[in-house]
RNA sequence: GCGAAAGUGGCGGAAUUGGCAGACGCGCUGGACUUAGGAUCCAGUGGGGAAACCCGUGGGGGUUCGAGUCCCCCCUUUCGCACCA
């Protein structure tokens, strides 16, 4: 018998694949299927994360090859970044040089995995034909005005030496490196997601069961919408009005003050003449600077009058501005009504300073506990509010705006907690922004028929600064308006701008004229599933979605969700930890594949957790599944000769209860990987179908109709457990004499006839516990099964001198008895 | 604090629509083969009990002939957000 040699069968057929271009994937051939996996960032090496995203991705994509699709599955890399120039910093490696080497190594261990990607449509966002389209992209959102600059706060990790996103500022910290955030003013470019928000929210509908449900939520929560109303309120003994944001107006006969952020442009002209004019500025930038570059989570409230007071619109009463630290100018209008009864923060804060609390909304049933030991900030019924008095929150809120829209002083609003998204980075290895300085012609785009703007090779890599900087040959320029003398952007693109429409460069990626072809691309797209890890539910998923509005908005596609099917997978554990180079407990993909062979490693990362749970590695586990390899492999070297001969599956009886249990076994593994994906009890039922093949292989193949019924039975376990351990497969199916790949051969379908019973097991219940056992016909109607079941003896014993107060039957599936 | 998810043997996990809890695998125990076993094969394996049986899905209550699954309250863990007016 053969040896299971997984080396040189796993080399074997990887080459075989290779050059046969299996899985290429062809335009316009047919029903397409499109699975996509995250691209990785060629860090240097794949980890065990990586290895479990590309292997639920190929069992999918393996899968519905042989399911007749034609299949798209690529794969690319993320190739701009930090780590790359980091490199080039502490050794002297040229980012590409670095990048590219990476990415040759990581390539080979895909391979070495057996994955099934169109290596024809590999591409890299270093490469200037990819991200020439970005700099396309970023010129159409310039046109539209989606592309602005403008100078604002932003955050600033000092390791990396560059400005992060909001989305990228993990509690407070670099989500890259962990280091905490600063805030800095700088110029930069933005880009106006805030105009999609209320599209990306409408959007979820259609994700809706498609996208795990946290995933949306957290979307949700990031984008924040919020319906109010803004109001005025004018300022005594100024022709200024303070506009405020309030989610609640019908609390505003509460409103006992107003605070301002610190931030707020209008300080200076409300305090200006004042006495205190001088304390009051420098409180104001003593707390702007505390804010911006203090770590302190949530700092004590504190706030200053400013002297002047405010009129209420509704009210009429004037009532004291004050300036605070709780008040954030980046949300609503950065300017609060306080009312303290009703909102918690202001409620402390009223404490503090000693300002009133005025209650005007109370339970609809049941009183309010006065004094207030905390604001009530449920919705209720008015009092004390004027004509508004006796109204519920919901009624007054709306009329209340319609008195505020028609007296002008105030309307309707919707605020947003997600800010523009700032994609400029102060580093070099990324996509230039194509936009030059001119000194006459000011900002001017970069025409795209000098596209691409190319990365210098003339940099110096110090540690300090934007590298870009040192480039003669880059920052010296001609207008293309002009051609006077101009200087280059030397900021670069986030490198998320990179992966918001690869999925699409995928569809046609060797475009030299447009970023894709449409028909290509709605061939194609949307990737019928996407999967990969939950880190970047608010990040890359969130921009991807804005992109693909933006880019059907261009005409350039019609639909406008970029992944109408999600699969969030978990973590790789190690000892129910994440697994760290400082904890010590990577786990190397290479030794593992080294020692056990790409077959066993698939088969054990699938095998261990559903898809979307942490997987915790375990050596013991994987020992496992590489023992259920070797047996399947030993099973089918002892079957050889019936896999070889031409034997037809019939019903006599030796053959039909191992061909039950095969068409069965089609009918589970079909499922859990088509419509659950769950493919660790897919696996469990191919165990399963070994162990009956094992314990029934000798009586089976005494017989003519035995070795049909487990000839038959080897093949659908051989096609079955393809998309998990390929190479074995491909190996057996040679040996097995057939022609070609099994790979590309037709996944078995299951006979409906050979899954029904006739006889079928129930279980009999009384009162709840199963006491006996009873075999049913079919159809058997319950007035004979009835009877049986009450003669049997176990069921005598325990219903005798008692009262049945009801026999159910649920056909199929259990007798129970209620007795007295 | 707010939001979400999860809690099942010694472990990873099954139980898809309310119908035999613990499939499958790991580990463990015993046995066979063996000079040897960390290889392979066979048997057993939720807890208690000699057995009949009883008890068991984080805890408490409820609905139901029947609850891991549905409802209410609570506990724990993980994740996300966190002065968002």
């Amino acid at each position: 018998m053969k040896e299971y040699d997984f080396k040189s069968i796993e080399k074997k057929w990887q080459d075989r694949w290779e050059k046969a271009r299996s899985f290429h994937a062809e335009d316009f051939k047919g029903k397409k299927y499109y699975v996509l996996e995250m691209f990785p960032y060629p860090s240097g090496r794949l980890h065990m994360g990586h290895v479990r995203n590309y292997s639920i991705g190929d069992v999918v994509a393996r899968f519905m090859w042989k399911k007749g699709y034609n299949v798209l599955h690529p794969i690319g890399w993320d190739a701009l970044g930090l780590p790359a120039e980091n490199a080039a910093i502490q050794h002297g490696i040229e980012p590409k040089k670095w990048t590219y080497d990476n990415i040759a190594h990581m390539r080979k261990q895909l391979k070495s995995l057996g994955i099934t990607y169109d290596w024809d449509r590999e591409i890299a966002t270093c490469d200037p034909m990819y991200y020439k389209w970005n700099q396309w992209f970023f010129l159409k959102m310039y046109q539209l005005g989606l592309a602005y600059r403008k100078e604002e706060w932003v955050n600033w990790c000092p390791k990396c030496n560059t400005v992060l996103a909001n989305e990228q500022v993990k509690e407070g910290k670099c989500w890259r490196c962990g280091t905490p955030v600063e805030q800095r003013k700088l110029k930069q470019w933005f880009l106006k997601i805030r105009d999609y928000a209320d599209e990306l929210l409408e959007g979820h509908k259609e994700l809706e069961g498609k996208w795990p449900e946290r995933v949306l939520v957290m979307q949700k929560n990031w984008i924040g919408r919020s319906e109010g109303a803004e109001i005025d309120f004018p300022v005594v003994g100024l022709e200024k009005k303070i506009r405020v944001f309030t989610t609640r107006l019908d609390t505003i006969y509460g409103a006992t003050y107003l605070v301002l952020s610190s931030e707020h442009p209008f300080v200076e002209d409300l305090v200006r003449g004042t006495p205190k004019e001088e304390e009051i500025l420098k409180w104001c930038q003593e707390k702007i600077k505390e804010k911006r570059f203090s770590r302190e989570e949530e700092p004590e409230k504190e706030g200053i009058f400013t002297g002047r007071y405010a009129i209420n619109p509704f009210s009429r009463e004037q009532i004291p501005i004050w300036i605070a630290n709780y008040v954030l100018m980046e949300y609503g209008t950065g300017a609060v009504m306080a009312v303290p009864a009703h909102d918690q923060r202001d409620f402390e804060f009223a404490r503090k300073y000693n300002l009133p609390i005025k209650v005007v909304i109370v339970p609809e049933d049941g009183d309010i506990e006065l004094p207030l030991k905390q604001a009530y900030e449920e919705k209720g019924i008015l009092i004390n509010s004027a004509g508004f008095t006796g109204l519920r929150s919901e009624e007054a809120i709306k009329r209340m705006i319609a008195l505020a829209e028609d007296r002008q002083f105030g309307n309707k609003a919707v605020n947003y907690r997600i800010r523009d998204w700032g994609i400029s980075r102060q580093r070099y290895w990324g996509t230039p922004i194509p936009i030059v300085y001119c000194e006459k012609c000011g900002v001017v785009p970069v025409p795209e028929e000098k596209l691409p703007v190319t990365l210098p090779k003339d940099v110096k890599f110090t540690g300090e600064g934007n590298p870009l900087e040192t480039s003669e040959t880059f920052v010296n320029t001609t207008c293309p308006k002009c051609g006077g003398h101009a200087r280059r952007e030397t900021d670069t693109m986030d490198t998320f701008f990179d992966s918001s429409w690869y999925y699409l460069r995928y569809t046609d990626p060797e475009n030299l004229s447009s970023p894709f072809d449409r028909q290509k691309a709605e061939y194609w797209a949307p990737p019928d599933i996407y999967i990969g890890g939950v880190e970047h539910a608010i990040l890359h998923l969130i921009y991807a979605r804005f992109f693909t509005k933006f880019i059907r908005d261009l005409k350039l596609i019609g639909f406008s969700e970029p992944f109408p099917r999600l699969l969030t997978q978990g973590m790789v554990i190690k000892d129910g930890k994440k697994m760290s180079k400082s904890l010590g407990n990577i786990v190397e993909p290479d030794e593992m594949i080294e020692k056990y062979g790409a077959d066993a490693v698939r088969l054990f990362i699938l095998f261990a957790a559903p898809p979307e749970r942490d997987l915790d590695w375990s050596d013991a586990g994987i020992e496992g599944a590489y023992r259920f390899v070797k047996k399947i492999w030993s099973l089918f070297q002892r079957n050889l000769d019936l896999m070889q001969q031409d034997l037809k599956p019939d019903l006599s009886p030796e053959a039909i209860q191992i061909r039950k249990i095969t068409h069965r076994t089609i009918k589970k593994v079909t499922e859990e990987i088509h419509d659950r994906m769950h493919f660790n009890t897919a696996i469990a039922a191919l165990m399963e179908f070994y162990n009956a093949l094992n314990e029934n292989e000798e009586r089976l193949r005494s017989t003519a109709s035995g070795r049909g019924a487990l000839r038959e039975a080897l093949f659908a376990m051989l096609h079955l457990i393809s998309p998990f351990t390929p190479h074995l497969a491909e190996e057996i199916w040679e040996e097995a004499g057939k022609e070609g790949f099994i790979s590309r051969a037709p996944w078995p379908s299951y006979d409906e006839k050979l899954l029904e019973e006739e006889r079928i097991t129930v279980v009999v219940q009384i009162n709840g516990k199963v006491r006996d056992r009873v075999e049913v016909g079919k159809d058997e109607p319950e007035e004979s099964i009835k009877e049986r079941v009450l003669s049997l003896e176990r069921v005598k014993k325990f219903i005798e001198g008692k009262k049945i107060v009801k026999f159910i039957y649920v056909p199929g599936k259990i007798v129970s008895i209620h007795i007295k």
